[in-house]
Formats: structure tokens, C-alpha cells, sequence
DNA sequence: AGCGTTAACTTTATCGATTAAGCATATTTA
DNA sequence: TAAATATGCTTAATCGATAAAGTTAACGCT
């Protein structure tokens, strides 16, 4: 068995108390007992048993992550962003994967709870907030990601998703695209932000009709480029039909440039494609993608900060915390239609 | 503040340890009782303490994972294939990415250790076995992931990298390649069983010299592309040039495509190209890239199997369990020279 | 009737720490 | 010089559960 404090404690003719404080450095201690405590401790390799630690603290320096799928570069990346900048702090990670199914979810949100974690980082596959009760019934202090709900007082870090839908508008408008059509998510808040960007911009410059917006379905990621391409050769048949395209995400923009390209037209010239996500090496495709970069370190990042400072809190009446990271425009060949020069 | 065992035992007057042994199922506890407990605990939405169940039972039910890199999506799949399987035994899971440094990667386990987990499964980024020794005196059970140590007798879950090194340069034979290079990977165990698995195959068909072997440097996946692409230039400068090129992972391999085709070279008429990894979106690459399969996710099942019947245990001398996921072709353009028909 | 069993709980000890009180000894302070 | 304060430990209580051992009433058997 691994040595306990009581071990040391006997071999140095100290109270298990006395070890305790020595480690934690409290002053109560005397400089020559610390010293020989420290010395045992380095010795054995000691480290206290956090499990026990925490059942008296309360704290158990962890925090949960529940994500639509792990395997997603943008989930992924904020996991590892969340991870190592929460580690610096001195807490753990317990993450899982919902794979978009709310009651799968709500059984994660439970176990997490039951592992007493001090935050709950959640990007909810759910429609309505009432996944939420049973954190806020806790007070365990949750952190919403990417994903909101409507009417919910609740942190929130994630992507501002009608810039992001304005961002490209805009773009598509400004390479001279007329009649801009978009492929619409999933039922999340990302999807209806997107459409409501897409709106905004058209309406500002006076292009809002007719509206060429085409569902994906519910369909997850994994399906994104099959789903973008049945929907980019259903607007394909539209007459006249239209000049830019605003995907929802990459892969249905990598599906909506296949159906383009087998109709025989060219991207950019013919229409223009815009994804978000910003896909790894997107330079290396046929015909680069132009996409929104999410900025999923910074999101990381930003949710880590907000994680830490919101451990150790119960049921702080503090208001919540919203933080909307800006995306950013990455511009490429497919949709560069007036190379410079 | 959150109910307690105590809390519900009071109102029912029932000790303590007749809820919990209500909630477990224990025999000793008669019908009515258990049916009264169980709909007062369904009320409250009660559930115990896990931290306080795992100090007396010693299992915390977790297990600790620690990656080079969790965007990488090798690791990503392998986690998230990890986390859904040994959710349903009961399992939570502990994320962490050393960034392929060593130090990192030591203090990580030295958190999970002080954590309690019951499993370690560990994709090193160490060089010597000797940050296992600490898992090793504690008995905590371990797996290693992927990169396997020369003499350590420990359970192994990953590819056959020679297979991964066979298949690929076979392929490549079987294409008409008669002149192929390797850019080989960083120091570890992956790189040295590709090389070793690429010798092999061209000993077998008598093409072995002259050696036509590159390195990629240390440097990480992020940097592979411009690795690869630094090496390809350096191997196009031989005379005579190789005719095909088995890259360390996919990343160089794009790099090397980008070389190739600067150098006003055809792929795969001139130059075939494979990787490894099968990246997604390989479909949809400006050459679509053949690559080898690694199946992260019946990886991470058999990963996920091995650790939730290893949890519990306790220094068993069992002997170690070495699985060998067997790697995937997957032939795309960048190698295929003779189409069918 | 007497005694061993069983069923169904309860009481006590324990897991490995932390926090709150105690208690000498030494050092100031008035 | 006595009372007040610090200093540096120790002992007792606690966190929320589980495990081991004890208790009591009902039951069956010869």
C-alpha cells in the first residue's frame, strides 16, 4: 500500500495534523519540523490522497466537460485549450462525449454531479434548459459553450454566431456575389445565429430576397458532406440559380463544392463557397476554403479563466458571465474572385 | 447544501447504513424498506457522494488518460472511443495532453496518482521507461497507448507499426514503385516500427539499397507539413529520384505533395505518395491522399476493455496484454498508377 | 421448551485527510 | 513578577460514505 500521512507522521514522532499543516505550509508550523516533513516526504514520492482531501474541503479541483463529440476539431481543441490552462491551476479535466443525444447528456450531467466536480463546462445537445435544473438545484456553478438557450441566466462562452453569419455574408457580398444562399444547421443556437447573421448582412444592402436558405437536416457532423452536397444540388436546380453560398459549417461546404464542381460550374467564378470551422489544412484541397475560423484556443482559454475563477463558488448571485468571442475571416480561393493586382 | 445519506435515513428514521445498503441492492434489506428508500431518494434526486464512496471502497472509478496531443485526431478518436465505453460500466475519464513534454507528461501522472485513479492509459512522450516507475510502486494498473518502450513489460494497445511500415512500402511496390523514400518520424516507438516494417518490405522484394530515408525532424504533427515539405525538397535533389515516397503521417505527406508537384513533378505518375493516419477529408484534397488507416476508435475500444477489466487490480502479475490493432489501406489517387480498366 | 437460524436492522470502526479546540512552553508586556 | 500573548504541537471532531460486527424478533426443528 502507499504511505499516508499517518506513516510519516508515526516515523517522525509528529501528529498527522502536524504533517498536514507542514505541507500546506501553514504557519503554524516551525521551520525545523517543516523541513524534516518536507524531507520524509520527498523521500517516499508522498502525495495526499485527493479523494480524502476533498470529501473535508469540499473542492475537488476538477472540472467537468460535456461536448457533442470529442473527435470534432473544434470541441477537440477547446478541450485541450481547457485542459492545459486549467492543469496550471492545479485542476483536471473529466470530459465526455454526448454524441448529440440529449438524454445521454443529461445522464453525464448526473454523473458529474455525483462526482462532485467544482464546474460544469457544457456545450448541450438539449433544446430546452430543463437539462439545467439539476445543476443549478446544486449550485455547482456551469458554464455554457457554443451552445445557448434562449431565456437562460447563464455563463456563456462561445463564438458570437451572427458575426459569424454577418462575417461571411459580408464577405460573399463584397466579391460580388448577388444572390448569396446558405445552408442552414442543425436546431441549435449556432445554426439560428448563423441565419440571423446571413439575414442581417443581406438586409443591409438591400439583397434579403428572394430567401435561398436550404436545410442540412439533423443531420450531425460526421454526415455534414453528404448532407451539404443533397442540399447544394437541390439549389442548383433553382433558376436563376445563385452566385455565393454560406455553408454552416466546412464539411458541408466541402459537399456543397463537389456538387458545384460535378455541375460543371466553377468556384469561385461561378459561385462562391464560404464553410466555418476553418478545417485543418484547408490549403491543401482542390480548390482552398475560404471559412470562419471559431478561434477554439481562445475560447478554451477564455472558458478555463471563467472555470477557475467560478470554482469554489455556490450559488453566487454574480450575473452571469457572457463572453463572445469574435470570428475571424479566412479568406481563400474559393472565394477570392478578384485576385489583387 | 445537497442532501446527505443522513438527511434521508433522519426522515425515514432508518440508520445510515441501511439507505446505503438499500441503494446498493444489499440483501440484507427487506422490501418495504428498500422501496421506501428508493422513493424518497427518486424525489430528491438524491445521489451519493462519490468521492466519499471511493475514500472507504479505495476504486474512484476513473480512468486517467494522458495524450500527446488531443486535437490530434488519432488521440481525439482514441479518447472519445475511450470515454462512450467505459461510461457504460461506469467509468468516468481524466483528459489530459502533455504536448508531447516529457516533464508535462510526469507531473500528469503524478496528479493522476494523487487522484486515485484505478487505470492509467498513457501515449508517452517519454524516452526511457523510468516515469513509470511511479506508477509501477503505487500498482496502479497501466496501458500504454500507441508508443511502447523496448524492455518494459507492460500492456500495450496500438498499431503493429511494422505492419503500418509494410503495408504502406508494399502498396507502393505493388504500384510499380521500384526507387522509395521514408520520411521518418520523431524518436519514438511509431517511427522506428514504420522504418523497421518499410525495410522489411523492400528487402523482401530485393529493392533495399540504396537507402532512401529522410527525417522529419522533431518536430511535432503541427509542423509536419512544412517538415515534410523541407524533406521532399531534399530528396528530389537526389539523382536518380525516387518514384515513390511513404510519409511518417499524413501532414508531411501533404507537405511532400506540395514539394512534389512545385517541383513540376505528377503524382502519382512520377512520385507516388502515401501517409499515415487517413485524415479526414482526404476525399476531397487537391490529389486525394492514400493513407493507412490506424481504426482509432477500435483502438480506443479495446483500450476502453482492457482498462475496465484492469481496474481493481491491484499489482497483478498478470502477464502483460500486447494488442495489436492491424493498420488499414486506404488507396486513393496520390498512389494509384494503374487504373482498373 | 430449548436452541440454532435467518431476516432485517443498528451500532461501531474505518477510509485519509482537514478544521477547530486544547495545552504546554517561551516570550512579551505592564 | 504576574498576567497576557505567541509559538508549535497535539487531541478531538468532521467530511459522507462503506464494511464488519452486534442486536432483536420470528421461525423451525427435535
Amino acid at each position: 500500500m502507499t504511505a499516508r500521512m499517518k506513516d510519516i507522521a508515526l516515523e517522525l514522532g509528529l501528529s498527522v495534523v502536524t504533517v498536514s499543516k507542514a505541507l500546506r505550509a501553514h504557519p503554524d508550523i516551525g521551520e525545523a519540523t517543516r523541513r524534516r516533513v518536507l524531507e520524509r516526504v520527498a523521500e517516499l514520492g508522498y502525495q495526499p490522497n485527493l479523494m480524502a482531501r476533498s470529501l473535508v474541503t469540499g473542492q475537488t479541483w476538477t472540472v467537468g466537460l460535456i461536448v457533442p463529440d470529442l473527435l470534432h476539431p473544434f470541441f477537440a481543441g477547446i478541450a485541450k485549450a481547457i485542459s492545459n490552462d486549467i492543469r496550471a491551476h492545479g485542476y483536471g479535466l473529466l470530459i465526455s462525449s454526448s454524441d448529440e443525444e440529449p438524454d445521454a447528456e443529461r445522464q453525464q450531467i448526473r454523473n458529474l454531479l455525483a462526482r462532485q466536480v467544482d464546474v460544469i463546462v457544457l456545450a448541450s445537445t438539449q433544446t430546452t434548459v430543463d437539462g439545467l435544473r439539476e445543476i443549478e438545484r446544486r449550485g455547482t456553478p456551469c458554464i455554457l459553450l457554443d451552445r445557448r438557450f434562449a431565456g437562460a441566466e447563464a455563463h456563456f462562452v462561445g463564438n458570437d454566431d451572427e458575426a459569424v453569419g454577418a462575417l461571411a455574408t459580408a464577405h460573399l457580398i463584397a466579391q460580388g456575389c448577388r444572390r448569396i444562399a446558405h445552408l442552414r444547421g442543425p436546431e441549435v443556437s449556432t445554426a439560428a445565429g448563423r441565419l440571423s447573421g446571413y439575414r442581417q448582412a443581406l438586409a443591409q444592402q438591400g439583397l434579403a430576397a428572394p430567401e435561398l436558405v436550404m436545410d442540412l437536416g439533423p443531420s450531425g457532423d460526421h454526415r455534414g458532406a453528404e448532407a451539404g452536397y443533397a442540399a447544394t444540388r437541390r439549389l442548383l436546380a433553382l433558376s436563376p440559380r445563385p452566385d455565393g453560398l454560406f455553408c454552416y459549417n466546412d464539411p458541408s461546404a466541402l459537399g456543397a463544392m463537389r456538387a458545384v464542381l460535378e455541375a460543371g460550374l466553377r468556384v469561385p467564378d461561378d459561385i462562391a463557397i464560404i464553410g466555418c470551422g476553418n478545417l485543418s489544412y484547408a490549403d491543401f484541397l482542390r480548390i482552398p476554403l475560404s471559412s470562419i475560423d471559431q478561434g477554439a484556443e481562445a475560447i478554451g482559454r477564455r472558458v478555463a479563466q471563467l472555470a477557475t475563477s467560478l470554482a469554489g463558488t455556490r450559488n453566487a448571485a454574480a450575473p452571469p458571465h457572457v463572453d463572445l468571442v469574435p470570428p475571424r475571416l479566412v479568406a481563400r480561393a474559393s472565394t477570392i474572385r478578384f485576385p489583387k493586382g
